[in-house]
DNA sequence: GGGGTGACAATTC
DNA sequence: GGAATTGCCACCC
């Protein structure tokens, strides 16, 4: 059986999970995040295998826009869910709103 | 084993 | 500011 893809599914879920609300992470960042570099595009089969309810939406392209095509269900979905949590967006581009990361600058070190 | 696929990324024009 | 190209690597026929 394929542990490595256990093994990395559980890391990838981990990760996503930890993301605070209000905050995006690409699949790339959360790759790295997991201990596994280049594996950009596993973070997206790793989440669609998940069984529970995840983030998912809370994980998008390097670029800050949507995996999805724009117009779509789960594009509007992920839009609305991100709005919810204060994420503006700017046309299909996300333009995080600033917010209180006190607690985000000491579990995720300083950004930018 | 071979070839196409993907909720991607980085680089280059 | 895009658009196109290349690299990537497990997964699934």
């Amino acid at each position: 059986m394929s542990r490595f893809r256990d093994s990395f599914d559980q890391r990838v879920w981990q990760v996503v999970k930890g993301i605070p609300a209000g905050r995006v992470m690409g699949y790339g960042e959360v790759a790295r995040a997991a201990g596994f570099p280049r594996y950009s595009r596993m973070v997206a089969a790793a989440m669609g295998r998940c069984p529970e309810p995840l983030p998912w939406f809370r994980v998008v392209r390097s670029n800050r826009t949507l995996a999805f095509e724009s117009g779509s269900a789960e594009y509007r979905e992920q839009a609305q869910l991100l709005r919810l949590e204060g994420v503006r967006f700017d046309g299909g581009k996300i333009v995080e709103a600033e917010r209180d990361d006190s607690l985000d600058r000491v579990l995720w070190g300083p950004r930018d």
